[in-house]
RNA sequence: GUGGAUAUAGCGUAGUUGGUUAUCGCGUCAGAUUGUGGUUCUGAAGACCGUCGGUUCGAAUCCGACUAUCCACCCCA
């Protein structure tokens, strides 16, 4: 009997793994472009922080941790969010001293204990970023502006962005209370869960699926009525500025942030061609998150996108991704001989810089001819005794079939610059040229 | 944690009211006269039909339990 993989984890597989570089090159790449720098912190961290952080009230924390205690007392647990530890690791390393904003971003795997389901996993690889310093609007515009940059450049213009202000503790108590006296009359009709909401944490009760509930909060107070004027104004300044980038956004009172340490801006992007969990990207404001970890004060806010949610999408929606590398070279040996020889070839081509292969397990030449095709070698050379007495072979260009006879003793030369010209001769050429008058600002 | 669906080679599938060597496609491997790929043709390997138990002369097919996967609730990326 095999082994099979823990529930909820998934293996990429070679035949898919372009999928994952493309989209953290993207990824990657639009981060560094708005100046954040990468950071990796530990995949567990002390348990007490994420029960600080994201609250001991959430149900991240209440029942999807995976928890572990090493010798003695210590208790671990594997991250299930990016934001705490990142935060934890920008105070241990004094990153906040050297002055503000600073900005990072990170590309991790992170673990709650859910029940999979389509988009959701019990290990998942999610692109995150923090930002540290700013209070002003223009941060929360960077930010938003950040994620829809990554989702433009995968290609995906029908991911829609849904923002709301959950308003600073003052403004939420407040709106807690207007709650409170809207639904308590409704008590008795409320499900059992929201009963027990109205309690603990009222603002849940929008969320409801309940047809019930959901008929009754139709026209319970939202919380943008109950911003303090601070809040109000950052979220209209907000608003102005997405406005002056084009951005389209839905004014969405529901999007309540499961995890606590949201202030202010909160958002989600979100799809609705990959099933029920369509969000792909959900961020916002934290301003009390680093003193709540004990450090000094300050404004911050970021966000985290889920990657297999991101390329669940992007196949959706038919995006390309980049095309796996092929070889420079194939180098077909017939004979022991031959292999010898073959073998330093290939390492000498290697050392030039190119990506070449020759035959490990001593197949006939016909199999040899198939294997080089389905790997998308652009060249072959076919090394045999007749080659080797005579120190003259062929390198054969695998998409036009013409052949070009080399001297073995200048194989290299002649390689080289036959795998430039058929780069020119296969249209990348053109397109290269085109990049440069148009980086010039020529007209053709 | 609560529901619903599904389970046949590496992948995708057929299998009629239970009947003997379990389909087909893709992929893999090997051939189609001398040392050259993509197309085509031929052939081969590959399945204890998810697991265990039951009904029956006989089960991939019917029944039960279990397990796994998928989808939805919930929650979130």
């Amino acid at each position: 009997m095999l082994i099979k993989r823990p529930k909820g984890t998934q293996d990429l597989i070679p035949s898919q793994i372009h999928k994952w570089k493309t989209v953290e090159g993207i990824v990657s790449q639009t981060a560094e472009q708005f100046g954040f720098k990468e950071i990796r912190t530990p995949v567990f961290e002390d348990t007490s922080l994420y029960v600080r952080s994201v609250g001991d009230t959430s149900d991240v924390v209440t029942k999807e941790m995976y928890t572990v205690s090493s010798k003695g007392d210590d208790s671990f647990t594997l991250r299930p969010e990016g934001t705490a530890g990142v935060i934890r690791a920008m105070l241990e390393n004094g990153i906040m001293n050297e002055g503000f904003p600073q900005k990072v971003y990170y590309v991790i795997p992170c673990y709650r204990h859910e029940k999979p389901q389509a988009g959701r996993y019990r290990e998942f690889r999610q692109f995150g970023v923090e930002m540290v310093g700013s209070a002003s609007p223009y941060a929360d515009a960077e930010i938003i502006l950040l994620a829809a940059s990554v989702l433009d450049g995968c290609g995906l213009d029908n991911v829609e962005l849904h923002l709301n202000s959950i308003g600073c503790p003052e403004c939420r108590s407040n709106y807690r209370d207007a709650l409170k006296r809207y639904f308590e009359p409704h008590r008795s009709e409320l499900c059992q869960t929201c009963n027990e909401r109205l309690d603990k944490n009222p603002m849940r009760l929008l969320d409801c699926k309940s047809p019930i509930c959901k008929n009754i909060a139709k026209d319970a107070p939202i919380i943008t009525d109950y911003l303090c004027d601070d809040c109000r104004e950052h979220f209209e300044k907000l608003q102005k500025i997405l406005d002056g980038y084009e951005i389209k956004y839905a004014l969405d009172p529901k999007i309540v942030r499961g995890l606590d340490y949201y202030t202010r801006t909160v958002f989600e992007f979100i799809s609705n061609d990959i099933g029920a969990q369509g969000t792909v990207c959900g961020g916002g404001r934290y301003d009390g998150l680093i003193g709540e970890l004990g450090g000094q004060s300050a404004p911050a806010l970021g966000f985290g996108m889920g990657l297999e949610r991101l390329i669940l999408t992007m196949e959706a929606a038919g995006c390309e991704f980049e095309e796996p590398k092929t070889p420079d070279l194939y180098i077909a040996p017939m004979g022991e001989r031959a292999q010898e020889k073959s073998a330093l070839l290939c390492d000498a081509v290697r050392r030039a810089g190119y990506a070449a292969e020759f035959d490990i397990i001593g197949r006939g030449l016909k199999p040899q001819m198939r294997y080089a095709d389905k790997i998308g070698a652009k060249f072959v050379v076919v090394l045999g005794d007749n080659e080797l007495d005579s120190g003259e072979a062929k390198l054969k260009n695998m998409r036009t079939g013409a052949e070009t006879p080399v001297v073995l003793e200048d194989f290299l030369t002649v390689f080289s610059s036959a795998l430039i010209n058929e780069v020119f001769e296969n249209g990348l050429g053109d397109e290269i040229a085109d990049a440069v008058t148009e980086s010039l600002g020529g007209e053709e």
